[in-house]
DNA sequence: GTAGAATGAACGGCGATTCAGTCAGAAACT
DNA sequence: AGTTTCTGACTGAATCGCCGTTCATTCTAC
């Protein structure tokens, strides 16, 4: 009688243990504890400890994308679009303090997750942007000369920044607040004309 | 009769270990072997694993943030001088991959590095680009109502992607070559008038 | 009664750190 | 100069604590 969710519930648990003590620092048993079960039995829905982190990033990310396209899919303009991604990244994050702890933070741990496993996720989400912006040029609202990969990661990059340094300024200010210049001063960069 | 550079070789030494294998991945006696000393030397001069991690972290920071303040100091105009930053930040990297894979992978492990240790050192960093744009404000070629910290964050931010997408990529194109776009959109993004 | 889910004590390997010993060269002495 | 003593940088095998993982046993639901 498996308990079908209690992935689920492990995976939960890592998060909230990895938000406060980091992966390299938490135990095995700390991830036990805090989903109230014997650490053996992380060993039956697990492979290992690795096997706990790379699952918790693909499913968050997949529901992260999905969330993001079904959002953006009511959705017509595409520079409006642009603003709901921003406003959308700002929002999850700001919503779930360890999610955001432990992908802005924990996550980055070189090799095994941004290189393998997580590529694919990472890569469904700069599709996301990727597309829209193709779409922009296609109506004349963005630069037909706009290099578009290159500012697909920018604005990336730009709201993984920001996110971070929220999450390491111990959440000093309102990260939704800087949705709208960070979207304002990205559409002045790659519009066609003024905004 | 201690060697006084004995402590920058250890350091050679572990950014060429770190940026193949990563820093859990590393053992103390691959970066004495690397380095051609026994592991105990090591002892000698740094008292853990972490301290050359950070030692390193530190000193490649503040040389890079010194090297950035002198090119800029020949540059009057502001809006060259976000060039050159970007111009320079891909050439360093471009020029030093061992150190470009350790900076963009390796030393993100949360907790100890960007928390703590570091924070300094890459705030000095934040510091000349705020400065460049505030200067750019008062010259009247970056629009007075922009949120300048903000754009502070971006910039980095873009910068950093483009980086660690280059590095991840295995360096599959020229990251040079993206520094005039990601410069020339960045200045589309805040300056007053057109570029 | 029994299958299979859950337990958690014990195992085993790993790797950071230590430290007793080596040795090259400097100083002291003849 | 030659000889002896001393110094402390360097070595690397051995230590030791840590924690991921296992598995013999217990529990639970049917």
């Amino acid at each position: 009688m498996r308990d079908p969710d209690k992935p689920q519930q492990i995976i939960a648990a890592a998060i909230r243990v990895f938000a406060r003590s980091g992966y390299y620092n938490s135990r095995v048993s700390d991830i036990a504890r805090e989903a109230g079960i014997a650490s053996g039995t992380i060993y039956l829905y697990f492979k290992t400890k690795d096997e706990i982190l790379v699952t918790l990033f693909r499913e968050k990310m997949a529901e992260w994308v999905a969330l993001v396209r079904r959002e953006l899919a009511a959705e017509r303009n595409p520079l409006a679009k642009i603003r709901k991604i921003v406003a959308l990244h700002f929002k999850v994050l700001e919503e779930n303090p360890d999610l955001a702890e432990v992908v802005q933070v924990e996550l980055r741990q070189g090799q095994k997750f941004f290189r393998g496993a997580s590529a694919h996720e990472v890569s469904a989400y700069f599709d996301v942007i990727n597309d829209v912006l193709e779409e922009g040029v296609g109506a004349g609202l963005i630069r037909r000369d706009l290099p578009v990969k290159v500012a697909t990661k920018m604005l990336f990059g730009a709201m993984d920044q920001l996110a971070t340094s929220w999450v390491l300024g111990k959440r000093g200010y309102c990260l939704t607040e800087a949705a709208e210049p960070v979207a304002t001063i990205f559409l002045q960069g790659v519009c066609a004309h003024g905004v």
